[in-house]
DNA sequence: GATGAATGAGCCTTCATTCAT
DNA sequence: CATGAATGAAGGCTCATTCAT
């Protein structure tokens, strides 16, 4: 009990750092972010910061490391509502919207804007986000959107490009309408922006069309 | 005489801080950005930078806004390539090209990324690069799908929600597959994009299908 | 016997810990020495030193006195060969050997560098290496040399002055030859010393000249 | 002019800051002293500091540097003084009382000092204090001995073991007279160290003794 | 008594910025 | 105006020391 008490708190002081670091990450750069600022966000010493992770560098990367796996679970979980039951403009929707909305997501943006603030000094952390991310939620949907195909209610070629192109088509105003993460984009909005991408998606690649 | 040559050596070295500034900022990134490495950078003092700027942020806005134009200028010139005669898959797929071309530009990332970077600090340069810059292009590239449609080549009920649907096809993979500008994209890659990008765009908005 | 084999396990640890202590005081100096290295080279946790000996001070304290300890005895036992029976000649030479031998031993150059070092710091370590072991020698040196001029084999009107011309005569090159105890001395060269600086010594000091 | 006022201001906060250096290194061993401290003793700012000389280390040796050079000259005006007119005896035991002034001047004890402490980290220290001072006086001293014996006042075969002897007659009393130079040595007592180590000197080495 | 974790003070170094020439 | 020198404010990291188990 005691040992588990103790235990405890050594899991939740990494974790808390854990978290304030990636608040103050993303909150004010990875250069400007003081550690000294990450260790009073998380109410510990400065050292104890070094003492679970050595160096601020470490200290990004792990912060990295637990938001993208957090993002892809997400994203993942998005993704595998589609499957070859139901109606399919309405799921693809409902995946569109929900995709939408783990890329709005403030932990995404940040995430995505400390990624590329930090890509020149730190290019591995590429293959945290894009390699352990982005690339397994496009494979993901490539392969529903394969499973479609074969169910007989799409006509897509290459389903790698489908997805990519579903994505695009999904996600790609995101950035301007939602000025780079700096502005909300209302519930509304994004089930338009949804049913828009779906309805030209389904216009370009519904079977028997 | 000598005033005119003095004159010019001052505009040249305010290009050189400008250039050099634009060129270590995006390679380093602001906050890591030395000012003396700019200004060894572009062979001057560093107080003559201060003299010319006033201050660091200063010097990143006055960088931004270069390339900005610049950036503006080629996209423009990419889009104004879009008219109502010729073939259109062609012609799309030229606008297409060029379009991924200016996205994957070195100069075009390390815009993104500084964007990125700073955004939290300096929101204001958001108003540059998407205000005048991805607002301009985008409305510009609706216009030309407007008079499209009402040339009768394309079939569109909003031409804003096309344009960001044509971009979102034709940019939206770049970031995965360039690994944010990581890894240049070959040409002919680039090719196979922009064809894959407009035979979807065409199948869902192509007049008469 | 439980209890015999802790106290000895106690015992063994304050022993580990002095050990690496004067080996890691010796090799980076005492401040650059860290408590967490001596702790791990002595196979220790780092609170157990704390636990034996309160503070970084008193761990060095502790160390000078052991080593003081050692130096004492090996130089005692060096001057004590000195008698009055014997070729008077090569005793000298032989003792003067000896005390060449002590004072370049790896242990004496650490001890003399950590005492220069933190003699501004803590100026009472000199009582513990000149009071307790310098001067005890050379009054030791004099005592001999005294008796040899009693049994009339030298002539010195103040053995403890002939004494510490004998030293300087042994050891005053030492410092410079050995580049501070930074190259060792072949033992040819230390015998060619010791025969040299006896020479002089009793072309000055032999009775009868 | 002006250029010259500020040359000379150049000049002398670097000189400040090598003699403040040196004193605080003196006072308080390289590790504990701070740069800060060396700053403020020296009426600059710490920027100032690194400004001049880099880091740390580099202000270390500097310091060696400069030192180095005023003790060589000193010691060297020492040894000059012996020629080979005027009673021997007198001009020794002034050489010897020059010497050991030099050897007892507070700067020089902190110069050995400092050398001992730190020569684990920066070997090279070494070369500065013992082969552009130490050496370079021994042999001075002992061109001085062999002209001696070549006008026929001294007898000695080796002139630079004469010369070692000479110098450990004299100094090497000195580390435990004056407890390393913890307590001043009063001028009678240096007087009659010089006296007694130039007569044991003069026993062993005089011409037709 | 031994340990792992936590701490707070301090230190070297950097950097944006200003001043005198 | 251009420059070299100077500065003050931080910031990353270390380390001797202490607690709780």
């Amino acid at each position: 009990m005691s040992g588990t008490r103790a235990a405890r708190g050594r899991i939740d002081k990494r974790a808390a750092i854990l978290d304030a670091a990636y608040t103050v990450f993303a909150r004010e750069g990875y250069a400007q972010a003081g550690v000294d600022v990450i260790a009073a966000e998380a109410g510990v010493a400065k050292a104890t910061v070094y003492n679970h992770f050595g160096d601020k560098e470490t200290l990004l990367r792990a912060s990295f490391d637990a938001v993208a796996d957090e993002a892809l679970a997400r994203n993942m979980a998005a993704v595998e509502r589609l499957s070859t039951q139901g109606d399919l403009r309405t799921m693809l929707e409902e995946v569109g919207y929900a995709l939408i909305r783990c890329y709005c997501d403030e932990q995404s943006w940040a995430l995505r804007r400390l990624l590329a603030a930090e890509l020149a000094q730190f290019p591995d952390l590429l293959d945290i986000v894009q390699g352990r991310v982005a690339d397994k939620v496009m494979e993901s949907l490539a392969d529903r959107l394969a499973r479609l195909c074969l169910a007989g209610r799409l006509r897509a070629a290459d389903p790698l490009l489908a997805a990519e192109h579903l994505a695009g088509l999904l996600l790609g105003s995101l950035d301007r309408r939602s000025r780079s993460g700096t502005r909300e984009i209302p519930d509304m909005e994004a089930r338009e922006i949804a049913a828009a991408g779906v309805d030209t998606f389904l216009r370009a690649f519904a079977a028997g069309s």
